[in-house]
RNA sequence: GUCUCCUUCGUCUAGUGGUUAGGACACCGGGUUUUCAUCCCGGCAACGGGGGUUCAAUUCCCCCAGGAGAUGCCA
């Protein structure tokens, strides 16, 4: 039988890590054994629904490129792929299961049940199963107040429940310590996760469930309520969670969770499936640069880890500069133009002269950078004569103004005509000129890199000041000498 | 509280009944360099503890501890 996994997202928040790992799992898995891989949207919370949430499920695996065999948008034999247009079918599902005294309507109230819980306290045992025992007579009471009644799963009481699982193997529990009677209809006529994941995934023919170890307690009673049906539970994989720095969960204040966030903050969509897919699983001990391509062929659920990983942003961060560094001119140029735009450094639409510009920089700034975002304060002194001197800047340590501005003369001179040299004897020019003064080469250009880019740190001197044009550079150099001769002076 | 899962360098991991326990990130040091970055070289650093089984355990078994998750008319 072909594989069919699914990953069943639901749409009341944005999409984080943990869930697009999952789903990464999912796909891989599917290709690399040709099947199918199913998004399924599992909105039966309407009071946690978000539209925007449901918008962020496609724009998420737009950004990483990742599409599906089946679901929204697009049609298969199991439509529809929203749960929420398909209670019917739960519905009668869980109708049967009463019938076949699975299961049963319970009638607590919500201030019931929360009364119930506080005398719990601490120990929160659950739902004492109640309404199993109402009598005819509590019903008709509870049916005059118009309560309305959920339906609760009959769990067995006695026994263990035993499923096999592709990672952790062997795995029991005892029914008395399974959720008791969890509902499987609310009393709105929406399912449960409980019923409504095991109804679709018997319906969609899920050969293999993929989801998170937090799943892990409620699989037996997933398992129980299959039995009930009637049906054969699909193989089940545990997937290690996902954790933050302090070990705990992975959520919103661990920093950027939210996939899309990590877009904004300029990570390539490839650095990031590459690193989220190293978590929990490894293809040997020297590999860790795989393709999407590469993964959809090697990925292997066996090599999955029990163990919980932490998400370490510094190698995600490795992974990222990485792959900017393999983009072609062009393909950076492309990344890094909205980014550009948006932050007000080029035009929009980009002029050609800046496109140009942009063009000749982007084999000076694509080492140094570890996010997209960071080419905006890279080259801005590219495109703008308005820079941001700061007179302490402009002076280097152990020098002082008038001997800031003798070197910077210096260097003015040396710069005349350096567009018709290339850089290797502009270098060399330098170079020469400080040798004789007893200077570092370092320490005549550092002036001249403050004047050019009003910055300490900056792409290489020579081919900036190439992509500037001479006379921009000697405007600025005038500039800063002015500057230095009149506040530097006193 | 109860139940379940987990445990190799700080982090992600490889690994085997007998290995100098390997790699990567991070970190530290050095080199190249025009600043920064890249790049290169080197270093630091781990089998949670206790019992077994065995000639031999990081590896197999048990216990403990620690961590995490679940315990909803959320998924």
């Amino acid at each position: 039988m072909s594989v069919r996994v699914r990953y069943a997202p639901s749409p009341t928040g944005l999409q984080h890590i943990g869930g697009v790992r999952t789903a990464l799992f999912n796909y891989f898995f599917a290709r690399s054994q040709g099947g199918t891989f199913i998004l399924r949207v599992e909105d039966t919370d309407r009071e946690r629904y978000d539209e925007r949430a449901l918008q962020d499920i496609y724009d998420t695996f737009a950004w990483l490129g990742i599409s599906w065999d089946e679901g929204p948008g697009v049609d298969g034999p199991h439509a529809p792929y929203f749960q929420s247009q398909r209670l019917e079918l739960y519905q009668g599902y869980a109708r049967q299961l009463v019938e076949q005294g699975n299961a049963y309507y319970a009638y607590d109230t919500p201030e019931e049940l929360a009364a119930m819980r506080e005398e719990q306290g601490e120990k929160g045992a659950g739902y004492d199963r109640r309404g199993r025992n109402y009598t005819a007579e509590q019903i008709a009471d509870y049916q005059s107040r118009g309560v309305v009644p959920v339906i609760r799963f009959k769990g067995l009481l006695e026994g263990e429940t035993v499923f096999e699982d592709l990672i952790l193997g062997r795995v029991k529990k005892k029914n008395k310590d399974i959720t008791p009677d969890p509902v499987l209809l609310k009393s709105d006529g929406f399912p449960t996760y409980h019923l409504a994941n095991v109804v679709d995934d018997h319906h969609m023919q899920i050969t293999h469930i993929l989801r998170a170890q937090e799943w892990i307690p409620s699989a037996p009673l997933h398992v129980q309520l299959y039995r009930a049906f009637g049906w054969e539970p699909p193989a089940f994989c545990h997937l290690p969670m996902v954790m933050g720095k302090d070990g705990q969960k992975l959520s919103k204040r661990h920093g950027s969770t939210s996939v899309i966030e990590f877009r904004n903050q300029g990570y390539l969509p490839e650095a990031l499936i590459n690193y989220v897919s190293l978590l929990g699983w490894a293809y040997d001990d020297k590999r860790e640069f795989f393709t999407v391509g590469e993964l959809e062929q090697l990925f292997d659920p066996q090599k999955i880890n029990k163990a919980p990983a932490v998400f370490d942003y510094k190698k995600l961060e490795w992974f990222n500069g990485n792959y900017i560094r393999q983009k072609s001119d062009e393909e950076l140029e492309a990344l890094v133009t909205p980014i550009l735009q948006s932050a007000g450094v080029v035009s929009t639409p980009i002029t050609d002269n800046e496109a140009a510009i942009l063009h000749g920089a982007s084999p000076l700034v694509r080492e140094r950078m570890k996010y997209l975002t960071e080419a905006a304060d890279i080259v801005r002194f590219l495109f703008t004569d308005d820079l941001p001197y700061q007179m302490d800047e402009l002076i280097p340590k152990n020098l002082s103004a008038a001997q800031t501005v003798q070197l910077l003369e210096l260097g003015r001179e040396l710069v005349g005509g350096f567009a018709s040299r290339s850089d290797e004897e502009n270098e060399e020019r330098f170079r020469l000129a400080a040798e004789e003064r007893d200077l570092k080469l370092g320490s005549l250009l550092m002036p001249l890199r403050m004047a050019v880019t009003a910055s300490r740190v900056s792409p290489p001197l020579f081919g900036s000041m190439r992509l500037l044009g001479e006379t921009r550079v000697l405007k600025r150099i005038d500039t800063v000498l002015q500057l230095l001769r009149t506040e530097g002076g006193k």
